[in-house]
DNA sequence: AATGTGTGGTAGC
DNA sequence: ATCGCTACCACACATT
């Protein structure tokens, strides 16, 4: 079979996206002309070959031996009849090639230690990153620094340094140039200019070097300098920077901009940040800096934790009295900012970010005046009001005055709870109501607060929290309003209720209104006292129903000015009422992504927030949400809010974990699968918002806690597996090395090694409830076997690792596929020489015209069924997961699937491919949360370069050709 | 009947 | 430009 060098290239890959070498190898590349596609849709450039053409799987394997790099006996076969000093220079080239091509010093294993040493990094660095733009970044810091190291290894070779000609500027080059790419970056590097690898911000880049450019690079380049390379040459021969125009390549462009000035081609201010793309490892958390509503929602939180108190004190007792205080700032964010701004408040002012289709978070009366509301657009405001001022945001501020006012409200209150940033509910329990001690209270705290905060607040006072809100509503803005009914006064609180508007009851939104109205169309429901009134009768009484009889109770019950259970419990046990319950990212702006790999990484930094947030409050989940929103089909491209949602489609989807856990590595695997079912075959490019929900959250300590809020799992993670340690990395293992199977490979056990553990209560229902769920990852897999296990344990007293054939039999035949695979497990965690070939056949062939309808079916190393080749496949990954893939397996596994392709065998490639994807990602997410974790990261928990290398298989080479199925 | 899933509504500025 | 969050409940319907 002969070998496309491309894919040998794989691991030894080029990060230059752009590299003049490419053209030697292009031409040499064997005749896959089925393959071109998918050869075209990836990123890789292929590097010169390092092995000669046409080399069969036979000869690799002998030239290899039993270390696959070892370059140095392939540079002298090619290298043989040429002179040592042309030699010497391109072993420098070949280093200085290497040196950029491989410049993550994580991925300068052996696999691909090609260095000279002189140059080689002398440490390795423990290097991670989260995603590709870190690793870009990381990428492109490690290019320059191999930059620096080229310049003082030829100082220190030549012994004499190089006039710095192009310091200051910063060389980008594109296509095919003459000389090489390569020379004229180190010609570049050497006199003291800055290389860039990519174009990415072309901001930073002063000179496009090219002798020729299409037509769609014309227009793109057209403002920039684009020279021509002999520039360069000339340049240096001439010991000092030409002129670059007499050397442009666009000519009679008059936006070029003339200067000499180098720096002037730095156009925009570096600064001033230009918002974060989503694909940016900081986009969530500067997204979030700017969100208002994600300030809402985590003070709310933080103050809950810090400023509530409940001391109902004698509140059961019958003659002991609640007066409620509901308390709320007037246009809190309008009136704070326009405090900051020394703006006038009898003008119009909106707190908002943008000037146009951007939301109105707050404004004040003046501008309400003009009918403009909070939540509106700034562009509809306008019209309504073209004087009116947008102010910024103030997030400090607000969160600071809003410590003030929990601060000096605290002791003046028996309970206390915090309902938002500006808002709370405060209780006294008197014995007798004093009329005129509470108005004095209320025009305390207005002062109080008034001189401490500058800030106007609004008071309802009531003994219920129906009536309080109520109160607030009819006291706003600036006032207070106190309403204490007798028992007896019925009918004026109905009086009372009824000159409220349908939205002004609690629970009662936009959505609920208009449904009422509809309900009672064509009679118009504007106010309460309308709705009272069509109670009276039976059949109007029952239409209510319809809104859903919680609802609807709800709204009988706030009509007499009487709380409903959830008001009571909110006022009573505001502890226990405020627990929480789940814990959730949403984000519903900026979503752009084009790749799935893209969403991956995405979800990834969503769920490692969610994370470390349940690590914070000690907490663990087994039931996630995702939530996705996709423009609708009509919709346009672009909403109307610059990188808005528009108009969507919103699914969601729940699953479990295997267990409670607020690990990263098994949340982030299960999450993405449920994305996978949720977003089936729709453009990337139409997401537009992803909402990630932890629920069934329960407290790590306390399993009473636990059991009580969460029934249905009670399996902990604490004898969850870590992976093996890493491989000794001399020791081979593949997938193609049939014969081999007597190496020695030492393989950790992957069970728990106390079973003293103490589950045994709860098995029985845990079985149940893990039993159902599907195993596919490894950490559900773990579980399977590992409470069957407990399981036969119990019954057998002990261990075996021997399979009891009768006993077998009497078991149905999925129990004993079951069990069979179980055992595999055992037996291969226990086998101290074992290859990776030699994955067990246990699992029975199924009919594969299920699978491959019409073609014959494809062999993967004599497999057809597409369970044992995923199962081979994982054994592959799993014992080579720390050192990376071997070349010449991954290229029988990318040949093979490439066949699949080929033959159109849609459902096995793309089962193969989301397996692949998926056992990848599983030990990407474990690798990444354990380094990730300050306690853990110190030894073998660091992101080892094979799980680097998996990815870039598995996203230069696998990926590509599920997309090339989709495209078909 | 009990339990689980997906959807939709509300609240704060 | 622009930062359209998030916790929680309730319901309809499906599953067992």
């Amino acid at each position: 079979m002969p070998i496309n060098e491309n894919d040998l290239e794989l691991f030894l890959e080029s990060t230059s996206i752009l590299n003049s070498s490419s053209q030697n190898s292009i031409d040499k590349t064997t005749s896959n002309a089925e393959l071109s596609n998918i050869e075209h849709s990836t990123l890789l450039i292929p590097q010169p070959p390092l092995l000669k053409t046409g080399t069969t799987l036979s000869e690799l394997k002998t030239q290899e031996g039993n270390d696959y790099c070892n370059h140095d006996s392939i540079n002298e076969t090619e290298e043989g009849g040429k002179t040592d000093s042309i030699k010497q220079q391109e072993k420098n080239d070949d280093a200085f090639e290497k040196m950029h091509s491989n410049n993550n010093n994580r991925s300068c294993n052996k696999n691909n230690s090609y260095f000279n040493p002189m140059l080689q990094s002398p440490t390795r660095m423990p290097q991670r990153y989260n995603n590709y733009d870190e690793y870009m970044e990381n990428k492109i810091f490690q290019q320059n620094k191999n930059d620096q190291k080229l310049i003082a290894e030829y100082e220190k070779q030549f012994n004499k340094t190089y006039p710095q000609i192009f310091k200051n500027t910063n060389i980008y080059i594109n296509g095919y140039t003459n000389p090489t790419r390569l020379q004229l970056h180190k010609l570049i590097v050497l006199h003291g200019g800055k290389f860039s690898h990519y174009l990415t911000s072309k901001r930073n880049v002063t000179h496009i070097i090219a002798t020729n450019l299409t037509s769609k690079k014309k227009i793109e380049f057209r403002k920039y300098r684009v020279v021509q390379p002999e520039w360069i040459m000339q340049s240096i021969e001439a010991n000092k920077l030409l002129k670059w125009q007499d050397y442009a390549l666009l000519l009679n462009d008059t936006n070029i901009n003339n200067t000499t000035d180098i720096k002037t081609l730095v156009t925009k201010d570096s600064t001033k940040k230009p918002h974060l793309d989503c694909n940016h490892p900081d986009f969530l958390a500067s997204f979030f800096k700017n969100s208002r509503l994600h300030h809402l929602t985590t003070w709310k939180l933080e103050l809950q934790n810090k400023h509530m108190k409940s001391n109902p004190v004698g509140a059961h007792h019958n003659r002991i009295k609640k007066i409620i205080y509901y308390i709320d700032f007037d246009c809190f964010f309008a009136t704070v900012s326009g405090l900051k701004h020394n703006e006038n408040s009898s003008l119009p002012i909106a707190v908002s970010h943008g000037q146009g289709n951007s939301d109105i978070a707050s404004c004040n009366y003046a501008a309400r005046s003009f009918g403009i509301k909070n939540g509106m657009w700034v562009s509809r405001a306008k019209q309504l009001c073209s004087t009116l001022k947008i102010l910024p945001y103030e997030f400090d501020s607000y969160r600071k005055i809003s410590e003030t006012f929990y601060e000096l409200l605290y002791d003046k209150f028996d309970t206390v709870i915090p309902l938002s940033v500006d808002e709370g509910v405060f209780i006294d329990y008197p014995e007798d109501i004093d009329y005129k001690g509470i108005s004095e209270k209320c025009m305390d705290i207005r002062n109080l607060l008034s001189t401490k905060t500058k800030c106007t607040v609004s008071i309802g006072v009531s003994n219920t929290l129906v009536l309080s809100t109520l109160c607030l509503k009819s006291a706003k803005p600036n006032g207070f309003k106190i309403f204490l009914p007798h028992n007896t006064e019925k009918e004026a609180v109905a009086k009372f209720v009824g000159s409220f508007q349908l939205t002004d009851l609690p629970n009662i939104g936009h959505k609920t209104a208009d449904k009422i109205n509809e309900l009672y169309s064509p009679s118009s429901i504007i106010t309460l006292a309308d709705l009272q009134s069509n109670l009276s009768s039976l059949s109007s009484f029952n239409k209510l129903n319809k809104l859903g009889g919680k609802l609807s109770r709800k709204i009988i019950l706030y009509l007499k000015g009487e709380d409903d259970i959830d008001n009571i419990s909110k006022i009573n046990t505001p502890f226990n009422y405020f627990r929480k319950k789940s814990l959730s990212v949403d984000i519903n702006w900026g979503i752009r992504f084009q790749t799935i790999e893209q969403v991956y990484n995405f979800i990834d930094r969503v769920v490692a927030r969610l994370a470390s947030q349940l690590k914070s409050i000690n907490m663990a989940s087994s039931q996630y949400t995702i939530k996705l929103a996709r423009c609708k089909a009509n919709s346009p491209i672009e909403p109307p809010k610059y990188l808005g949602m528009g108009l969507c489609d919103i699914t969601s989807k729940t699953g479990r974990f295997p267990a409670h856990t607020n690990e990263n590595y098994i949340m982030s695997p299960e999450i993405k699968q449920s994305f996978r079912k949720l977003y089936i075959q729709a453009p990337i490019s139409s997401l537009r918002g992803i909402s990630i929900t932890l629920s069934n959250l329960k407290t790590n300590n306390d399993r009473d806690i636990g059991s009580m809020l969460d029934r249905k799992t009670n399996n902990t993670l604490d004898n969850f597996p870590r992976l093996h340690p890493p491989l000794p990395h001399d020791v081979p293992l593949t997938m193609s090395n049939t014969e081999n199977a007597d190496q020695m490979v030492t393989v950790t056990p992957l069970l728990p090694s106390n079973d003293n553990n103490n589950n045994n209560n709860n098995n029985n229902n845990n079985r149940r409830s893990i039993e159902k769920r599907k195993s596919r990852s490894p950490a559900r897999e773990f579980f399977n076997n590992y409470h069957k296990k407990k399981n036969q344990e119990r019954a057998k007293h002990h261990f075996s690792t021997e399979i009891d054939e009768n006993a077998l039999k009497e078991l149905p035949l999925e129990m004993q596929k079951e069990i069979q695979r179980e055992y595999a497990v055992i037996n291969l965690v226990n086998s101290t020489k074992r290859s990776a070939l030699e994955a067990p056949k246990i699992i029975p062939k199924k009919k594969l015209e299920s699978i491959c309808c019409f073609n014959p079916p494809i062999p993967f190393q004599k497999l057809l069924n597409p369970k044992e080749i995923t199962a081979r496949l994982d054994t592959w990954i799993l014992q080579n997961i720390e050192r990376g893939p071997r070349t010449d397996d991954a290229l029988l596994l990318v040949q093979y699937l490439r066949r699949l392709v080929k033959f159109n065998k849609k459902s096995m490639l793309l089962y193969i491919v989301d397996h692949l994807e998926e056992q990848i990602d599983y030990y990407r997410s474990y690798y990444r949360s354990a380094s990730d974790d300050p306690q853990t990261s110190s030894n073998h928990h660091q992101m080892p370069d094979g799980i680097l290398q998996w990815e870039k298989l598995l996203v230069l080479k696998i990926l590509p050709l599920r997309e090339s199925k989709n495209r078909a």
